[in-house]
DNA sequence: TTCTCTGCAAACGCTTTGCACGGAT
DNA sequence: ATCCGTGCAAAGCGTTTGCAGAGAA
């Protein structure tokens, strides 16, 4: 399961990313940390083995992700983000009560719309709020 | 189409929200504004004609807005707040271009998902992003 | 050398908080 | 007299920017 420091230069690589100890470190704490974290908490983990790195490294990793498309930003009410790296297509729930993100699987063809045909739509981002199976009581 | 102070202050009874001028006012702005306007634009068109008006009590009124679900804030990407007085279910499509933001109507029960079972959803959300047509050039 | 990356400190922008005044009940 | 709403100023917080030093090409 645990991908190699190798293969994770590549990926970098591939997406004309210079695999620098940090990305790389970075890239690999989200493949390993599919919770969505946050800047926090991606530095808090990480500071404790590289106690040089700085949030701003972070940050500014994070927005290379971004535009290389390696991550999705997820941004809801404004509270800070979170960092995606599964890039399929799926949905969001956010707990009220917990605050945890969930994924769950969309079939994004079966939503109907209309009044887009003259647009061009680049990105297609649902998210469900409530409480999960866990708060519910 | 404009609807009379009396209304309003009936819409804000109804919701259990004083009817101060000053939410009154904002109230109606909403009303009158279906462009999911900012903080700013709210605060500078009515500071206009109420000059003691502050941002502060802007924030108070919207923040009280929606807890009372009459408007449903809209953040997308960490940029500032937008306040949406239409509740019916509708989606919103970004234009990376130009900052828009279109209402478009969706059919929310044909969209497939699965694997929230036990959850309780709430509320649910579909924005697109991408370019609307006049900055598809 | 030259260009890029890192990380500290400071700035930034949106939003909230503390608090005192004034109006309403 | 008490409660609530308003609005100024300040704080808060996540994020970005400026910049200098370190490192890679």
């Amino acid at each position: 399961m645990e991908i190699s420091a190798k293969e994770l230069r590549k990926k970098l690589e591939e997406n004309n990313i210079r695999p620098s100890f940090q990305r790389i470190k970075i890239f690999q704490y989200l493949l390993n940390n599919r919770c969505h974290p946050t800047v926090e908490m991606i530095y808090d983990e990480l500071h404790k083995e590289m106690p040089t790195l700085s949030k701003t490294t972070v940050y500014n990793t994070l927005n290379l992700f971004d535009k290389a498309n390696l991550v999705r930003v997820l941004s809801f009410d404004g509270v800070e983000s979170r960092y995606d790296i599964n890039t399929k297509d799926h949905g969001h729930f956010i707990c009220e009560s917990c605050s945890n993100i969930y994924d769950f699987p969309i079939d994004i063809n079966s939503l109907r719309f209309s009044q887009l045909e003259d647009f061009e739509i680049k990105e297609k981002n649902i998210y469900f709020k409530g409480l999960c199976n866990k708060c519910i009581n």
